[in-house]
DNA sequence: GCAAAATTCAAACGTTTGTTTGAATTGAGA
DNA sequence: TCTCAATTCAAACAAACGTTTGAATTTTGC
């Protein structure tokens, strides 16, 4: 069968083959995005023919849609799970939260490199990836946004969604460009996993340190 | 003549159907991405013959590159005025500087949307887009690097470099969506970039409130 | 109004694109 | 071991791609 087992909305473990072909796209649409990358370059990197790519994953987009949610899905499991845990004990602070949803970008991937797929896709053009952003950040957004807004109470709601959205844009920036240009030293994920928190802490909170520690009810 | 007057590195005036062109192009590449955007689709666009592009512009890419410098230019410059005013006069403070490298993304598009192009270029593969970053943004990084090296005295170089990075991702994030996912209300520029403003000077100081009055020898 | 240069144009170039086909091969269950 | 489904394979498909051509047209300088 396949092509996704026909199409069928399901969560198949993956074979060998298909597995080579995720690894494969995923390494090309990260280097090149994907309008640029050929499903030619897939398969040949992958060591498949040239069919194997459309008749698993049914055409070049089904593929894009397979790639980002075996790399996104982990993380975005790991960010609620994280914050299931935060949330069943004391009320978490904020830098707890921040954590919470950062961690698991470094976590998925250990000792990898940072998953650069999911800044390309915020990258792709709307048509293509749109539904898909929807589809894998949707409720994990939702979950954060409110679990923010208990720890800042004071900042309305339109101006959070703001705050989001700029920690939003540094993080990518940051998958994307895994080191800032000019930068000397080697790269530690770790490090730059901490300045990044430092700094959307203190953006999110501008000055309101009492935030910080706040826990509410 | 043309195909940028046989090669020269000048600068000169655009026709009106090259401006079409570019016009054109510059709306096609937000849109879709460098990649996806076919000479034919440009053509159509701006109701010139298919070989106009090529002829005005050499290729393609050179296009593109014709195309990132009309707007990033112009944006750029206006950088560079600003901060030129603003250490002619009394040294300038942490909020100053940051406006002086914002504001004219606004400024440059008055009326106008946000200048998305800026950000698409930060999206395209390494390949095709690197040497323009640095060519169009080098000099401008730096001086405001310096600037804000400055104002910001006891932050170690390489971590104010991160934290530039960062504010370059959230700016760009906000570029690439104008409008935060779930936004309910209208997007008024001016106070998207108030917003981003407080964010990043906040992320910058990280609590250090005198910095945002230190104005340094 | 003439000659030369710049531009526009329709047409075609050779490649490369995503996808499909039908036959060959492999794998699993009985 | 036989059978049937799943997978792999080489080959081909039409469509779209960036670029070039050489002739027609328009613009420029005098």
């Amino acid at each position: 069968m396949s092509a996704i087992e026909r199409s069928s909305g399901n969560n198949k473990a993956s074979t060998a083959t298909q597995e080579r072909i995720l690894d494969a796209a995923e390494a090309l649409f990260v280097e090149k995005g994907f309008a640029a990358t050929s499903v030619r370059a897939i398969a040949d990197l992958a060591e498949v023919n040239l069919a194997a790519p459309n008749y698993h994953f049914s055409s070049k987009e089904g593929l894009l849609a397979a790639t980002v949610h075996r790399r996104v899905g982990s993380i975005n499991e790991a960010r609620l799970t994280n914050l299931d845990k935060l949330e069943s004990g004391t009320t978490p602070d904020l830098p707890e939260i921040i954590k919470a949803f950062l961690e698991p970008l470094i976590d998925s991937h250990p000792g990898d490199e940072l998953p650069r797929l999911v800044a390309r896709i915020y990258a792709e053009p709307e048509s293509v990836i749109r539904p898909l952003l929807e589809k894998e950040f949707g409720q994990v957004a939702e979950r954060f946004m409110n679990a923010l807004g208990r720890v800042l109470p004071e900042v309305e709601d339109e101006e959070l969604r703001w705050r989001f959205h700029f920690l939003i844009g540094a993080m990518l920036h940051v998958l994307n460009f895994p080191a800032p240009p000019g930068s000397t030293e080697p790269v530690d994920q770790l490090e730059v996993l901490k300045r990044l928190e430092a700094f959307v802490v203190a953006g999110l909170t501008q000055g309101d340190l009492p935030a910080l520690r706040r826990r509410n009810k």
